[in-house]
DNA sequence: ACCCATGTTCGACATCCGTCGAACAACCTC
DNA sequence: GAGGTTGTTCGACGGATGTCGAACATGGGT
């Protein structure tokens, strides 16, 4: 049939940022390895996920990517097998004004 | 017995604001109750801990004010029966410029 | 067509976390 | 000192969360 369309990218949950309580961004970032992934992320543009190696299983990684995309930190953009991460800079920053720059601004092991 | 001394203030935990991880901080940012707590603190000076009365028993109030105090957000001196809380402005912008005033900022009710 | 690489999803498990009532501790007031 | 006020601590309980291996899905390469 070819109403089939040219499709399989599944439709990645990306909620918008103003649907999301500043608490779950919070608790988003409130995790070592994800605050890794975001540091990783706020270096530039677009990373494969299997670019993280922060000594979890590949399964736990796969989570920690999907509660970012989930509180609205990164969008992904699906390409073959492959899914590329990126941050959502200028919407949080439009948001939460000087948020992520402060939390990025950290001493990264305190 | 006279080497009693007047004490019985018992030493609070609260904790260098550098010995504390940034995902601590985050961490007890990230809930309702606390942010409502921080955003009352926020206002201004001292509050004794009965004075906020946000829908949840008080020791319920008691363990969030503990989490607050040992992420080392807030600052507690004892009077009497009663404790009064205050919020670690200062410390908190000269170690996470901007962090505080940006989640402060964000609006109350996503 | 087969295999491999990349990620996701599914239990399962242990731990942490928010919540409460009840008991306790310290202090103030009468 | 008896009683009230203020707040902490102690289980207990249910729900969320981080972690993993294994199974699955999808797409690329040879």
């Amino acid at each position: 049939m070819s109403n089939m369309g040219y499709a399989g990218h599944m439709e990645l949950h990306e909620p918008e940022l103003r649907d999301v309580p500043v608490t779950a961004v919070l608790a988003a970032l409130a995790d070592d390895v994800r605050l890794q992934i975001v540091r990783a992320l706020a270096e530039g543009g677009e990373y494969a996920c299997g670019t993280f190696e922060f000594g979890v299983s590949k399964a736990t990684r796969s989570h920690h990517l999907k509660v970012l995309r989930e509180a609205g930190l990164t969008r992904t953009r699906v390409a073959g097998t492959s899914r590329y991460v990126r941050l959502r800079r200028e919407e949080l920053q439009r948001l939460y004004p000087g948020l992520l720059d402060a939390v990025l601004a950290a001493p990264a092991r305190a």
